[in-house]
DNA sequence: ATAATTTTTGCAACCGGTTGCATTAATTGT
DNA sequence: ACAATTAATGCAACCGGTTGCAAAAATTAT
């Protein structure tokens, strides 16, 4: 069907091996040759094939995009970045979408019969044990918006969630707030632990500051909304720290049911920055994850692995900064910090 | 460093056609060489070469994933269907991205390259000749939320645009508005024009009726905020179809910057039903586009192409439609139709 | 038990490339 | 003009599998 090598160096008259290195740089072939070939290639419009060569370079190109993140709109700008990222340094994403019920070891094997080069998982909610799994398969992995540990096993790149919990309490209590909740998502994520100890620490600075806790039950806008529900129903808190957008956004909408104002009667800070937390009729207050430096970072590691596969793992950590909308009221400028 | 075949072979004591064999289906094995061969695999960790055997089979059950809407939300769950899908059947998508820059050209040979099986075109905003392309290079190829045509070059599954638009108009009369506007997203693209067909050829039927219509310049929040600061400025309709949900979101939120409520004062109808869509605090009146179906029928034409590449480009529509909301006004009863 | 038939197995060539090595052609030095 | 180098080319083996064909083994028929 689509022409071969063979083709090619039938009709310009030379051998295979001739072929061949005019399409591998840096290999020895003289202007001339390169020419002839050239010519015929593109009479017949051949290409070589990327597969048959990996066979013996052992490099397909390909790697694998991994995750279980299929939900919240944030991924999709992760998505979009990482394809393009990748695409400009010549690479394919094999993406994976991990569901609930394919478990991990079929992901590596699956991952493994196509040879990809490296593996990129980008989530945070993924089991632990998850990334390890394709690094002990010798495959070089870079797990990206995942946990932060101080002796990482694979290379990890994303936030300091304990200190996104600080930044968030630190921003409530610059605004006076004296009784401030969490509302986390599921409460066994690691993320979501992080996150409230961070904010739980930071605040115990401050004793005179009352902090409850709660959790939805999913990573979304109905989860958020039923919590909110469930809050308000109570004795509430003056100002929340949503453990992602979606649910800050969900929130939103259980308090703008109940006829209270934001940031009037209650305030909310989010996380993630999501596109739509921008939208003016949304104008949420939140702490952006720097998607786009994550991205590229993780391709960094990811090709420097691809150069250097002994490469010890690192863990790479950006900071994060509130974006002000419309969702917190103004900062207090009277009193101490 | 991974096992081989022939590492299986060995240390089986076996020829390595047996062992190939215990790995196609199929094949003629008898029960205790199969076991044998398993028992060596299992020890070894061997999993056979996808890429290796795709050269003598000609098949990599590799599927080029093909987009350029990594910006609309609804591409998120139109991406998580596609790869479970996919994967259920035992094919892996390789993901590309389309941005502005990367010609047709390009990613045709690209995808050539690697040999898929397979592409799949994900987008309503795509050249007409990009489908083609893939054809011609002699790659089933079925376009996913394409446009319609009574006699499709490529399989085409997606919905009518133009009867879309007709089911806009013909929910607008229902609720008895008489002065309405179409707001479409960027004015080349195909889709848009289908709709603003169909929207004005069923509102002919109603000579009384005035009919409007404008432009945004993006699929984007931005452009559907800033186009209906415009039109509020001037001579405005009593209700909109906008071409997207997006836009009509952009929509809403300049309306309710101007204190205008939204149905009372001015009527919206999206087209899309994204998530958001539903969201309680934006409760949009759309018109649903039937993505799972969209994804499903695509996924088997395509394994229908895989089976017999012959087959004839066939066009599929499915219905669309309406999610009732809360942005347009309730059904008149009385009146006629 | 022997012949005829069917099933299982191994050999060897092939898929579309790459690459070490030996050979030939082109340069350079003198 | 001739030897010494260096660059360009082709041969053949290999990457990790598959598969047509013939030989060997197992079944079935007589």
């Amino acid at each position: 069907m689509a022409p071969t090598l063979k083709d090619v160096s039938e009709r310009a008259g030379v051998s295979r091996s001739a072929v061949s290195r005019t399409f591998t740089d840096g290999a020895s072939v003289s202007a001339k040759m390169r020419k002839r070939v050239e010519k015929a290639a593109d009479d017949l419009g051949y290409s070589p094939n990327v597969l048959a060569s990996s066979l013996t370079t052992g490099r397909t190109k390909l790697i694998g995009l991994v995750s279980n993140n299929f939900h919240n709109p944030i991924f999709l700008e992760v998505f979009d970045l990482f394809t393009r990222a990748l695409q400009g340094k010549g690479l394919r994403p094999l993406l994976v979408n991990l569901t609930d019920e394919t478990d991990p070891e079929n992901s590596v094997r699956l991952l493994r019969q196509y040879s990809v080069d490296g593996v990129v998982v980008a989530s945070s909610t993924l089991p632990p044990g998850f990334g390890k799994a394709f690094r002990d398969a010798g495959v070089p992995v870079v797990h990206a918006f995942g946990r932060m540990t101080s002796a990482p096993q694979i290379h990890v790149v994303g936030i300091d969630n304990i200190e996104a919990g600080r930044l968030a309490a630190r921003s409530l209590m610059a605004r006076g707030y004296r009784r401030v909740g969490f509302m986390g998502g599921p409460e066994a994520a690691s993320s979501t632990q992080d996150r409230l100890e961070g904010f739980v620490a930071e605040l115990a600075t401050r004793p005179e500051i009352n902090v409850s806790q709660s959790f939805a039950s999913a990573y979304s806008f109905d989860a958020g909304r039923r919590e909110m529900q469930a809050l308000l129903a109570g004795n509430r808190a003056e100002a929340y720290f949503c453990g992602d957008d979606v649910l800050s956004i969900g929130a939103l909408s259980a308090i703008q049911d109940r006829q209270l104002s934001v940031p009037q009667d209650i305030g909310i800070i989010g996380l993630n920055d999501m596109e739509i937390a921008g939208w003016n009729n949304i104008n949420l207050t939140t702490i952006r994850l720097p998607i786009s430096e994550i991205v590229h970072s993780s391709i960094e590691l990811m090709t420097a692995m691809l150069r250097d596969p002994g490469r010890l793992p690192e863990a790479r950590i950006f900071a994060c900064h509130i974006v002000e909308r419309g969702t917190l009221r103004p900062l207090q400028t009277t009193g101490a910090d």
